[in-house]
DNA sequence: CAACGGTGTGTGAGCGTGCACATAAGCCCA
DNA sequence: TGGGCTTATGTGCACGCTCACACACCGTTG
């Protein structure tokens, strides 16, 4: 028969063989059980059941993804220093959400973390290697290599924020200048006369756009000089630009934060001038991250649905798994305010 | 020749058989090029380096990992939450540490996140499969089924942490008794007299530990009612610990808090109370997080030194790897103290 | 000059699956 | 009774690679 395991000498792993010898049928039946590829007999099926269960098989990944090739495998791409994979408060709703929809489907989320030259070789490597079915792209940069690679090897992708040159990549990114006008427009409504901005890096789209719509909501009342861009989003940086404003205008009665952390550093620097929020001052941010609810006093702030774009992103990469083509695909993702108590 | 692909029909990805073609050598003598085992001339090494280039070959990892019943990935398992995963700050460093060592052996680290049972037999899966060829285990609770696992397959693995129970899996971990007594005499040193402890969840041993500490650098001057266990490590948790805490006794003039985020909180309930930190009260805390660093004051606290312990449960993996047994094997590393502008 | 050891190369046999195909058994209906 | 359909099962081969072995070549040595 030729459900024996050929050599059965040295120590090996538990196989197909194994089951087949154990349940009586061939690996045939075996792996359509497995698979659930149908016509297999109920006797089968449970003979099938208790060999596995008897002598501990579990199909072997590589043979498996080498016969089918297929993985199972979607990449999570992050193109940011390990740092930032941890502050970044977006990042973990997309990765929470995108891991939950691939789960049902039986995709398993495999996360690379691109942060330097070197880690670029080695995640193109992986992804040429046939060692994923396809990629979720995350903080992904103007004339990013990643995006290249993925187009030429024309695998199943998806990305979050819309790309800056060209690419048919499909992507979610939620409408920044609208949530930006938003959150303004409620600012001014309280009666904020002398309204600031801290941009962030203004080499960054989203900062752009969210200074779009700052400008567009304060209307007559935009001052260019309130606005300050900052060479990061980070706290630090936040800090010493609300300095620098109030050094331009000790009058400032608000201030718009193009994230949270800058907009936490920001009253960091209000508390040191001795002005209090929100009495004084009237501060939001935007991310709803962490921070803006550990904030004292709590942060208001635009809350992106992060968990709906991660699954987004996941089903975009599935359906093209189906053969679905979604070249220039994209989905805007509605965004909503946080009132809390800093403004 | 046995070097000419067979079927050159159909589209087919790019095989060792493309560039033995276009290189004129044959397959074993690529793949000994590709693996650095020797024997391998000069001629046709440039050969083989020029083709690879022209054909645009990347070996397929599926097939390697078949034929060398290895597959040069390591798990680094955590078991907790999305949401801790992303709050707990020594995980970062640990997991970018790791990622460095094994990258410079290369191998490739795979996260996987365990938060619910049914991820439990998913992960359990992949350990099983052949997924992976060892592991890194953070955050690991005790009666963990993940170590029973682990065990019973003989993968390679190493944790942080001393485990719980019955465990021959080597570890990594830090003295919290002597840290905690270190900055809590510190705390004494500067002439505080009532001092509290926020505890953390007394069913952690990290947080039984610190305790320990806590009474030891106190001695004479320990009063148990002054401590309060927090059902978890978070913020929330802090502020109300330390309201309890005013309650009891409103002339507390030091807290030592078994975290940074517990600390946090603290100092938000201080503060309500109309004390100022430190000149009313001192507060400690213990991780050396990013809060520690933007919190108002600056938090001193204990630096646990993340990164080597996550350097270190990667080269026990890979010692292990090499045929070391290391059941057993453990390494306590040293802590330091942060000392800032909260006590 | 034959024997030998080091170097370099080619080839067959696996690694553990899934899939296509061949085949068999059972049933219904002409 | 025989042909066709559905269901159920077994088998050869391909997936792309590594490894062990066989062998060929070279210079050295007794």
């Amino acid at each position: 028969m030729s459900n024996e395991r050929p050599d059965a000498g040295r120590a090996r792993r538990v196989t197909i063989f194994d089951v087949a010898a154990a349940s009586g049928v061939s690996r045939g039946t075996i792996s359509r059980y497995l698979n659930g590829s149908g016509y297999v007999s109920e006797g089968a099926r449970l003979a099938i059941k208790d060999a596995v269960e008897e002598v501990g098989y579990v199909p072997n990944t590589a043979a498996r993804s080498l016969a089918t090739r297929q993985t199972k495998n979607i990449a999570f791409v992050v193109h940011e220093s390990h740092n930032m994979f941890y502050n970044d408060p977006n990042l973990g709703g997309m990765l929470t959400a995108a891991n939950r929809v691939l789960s049902e489907a039986d995709f398993q989320l495999v996360i690379l973390i691109l942060d330097t030259e070197q880690t670029l070789s080695r995640i193109a490597g992986h992804l040429r290697g046939g060692y994923v079915d396809g990629a979720i792209l995350v903080s992904v940069r103007a004339e990013d290599p990643l995006l290249r690679i993925v187009q030429e090897l024309g695998l199943p992708a998806a990305m979050a924020g819309r790309p800056a040159g060209a690419s048919s990549i499909p992507w979610v990114d939620v409408d920044n200048v609208e949530a930006a006008r938003g959150i303004c427009a409620r600012l001014v409504g309280t009666g904020r006369k002398r309204i600031a901005m801290i941009e962030g890096p203004e080499a960054m789209r989203a900062a752009r756009e969210r200074l779009a719509g700052f400008t567009s909501a304060l209307g007559a009342d935009f001052d260019a000089n309130l606005v300050i861009p900052t060479p990061d989003w980070g706290h630090e940086a936040g800090f010493a630009a609300m300095r620098e404003l109030l050094r331009r205008d000790p009058d400032i009665d608000g201030v718009f934060a193009a994230c949270d952390a800058l907009a936490i550093g920001a009253m960091d620097a209000l508390r040191e001038a001795g002005k209090s929020v929100p009495c004084d001052v009237g501060v939001v941010g935007f991310d709803d991250s962490l921070w803006a609810k550990r904030a004292f006093p709590g942060l208001s702030t635009v809350r992106q649905p992060v968990e709906e774009m991660g699954a987004i992103m996941a089903s975009l990469v599935l359906r093209q798994l189906k053969g679905e083509d979604l070249r220039h695909a994209h989905e805007i993702v509605p965004t909503s305010i946080v009132w809390r108590d800093s403004a």
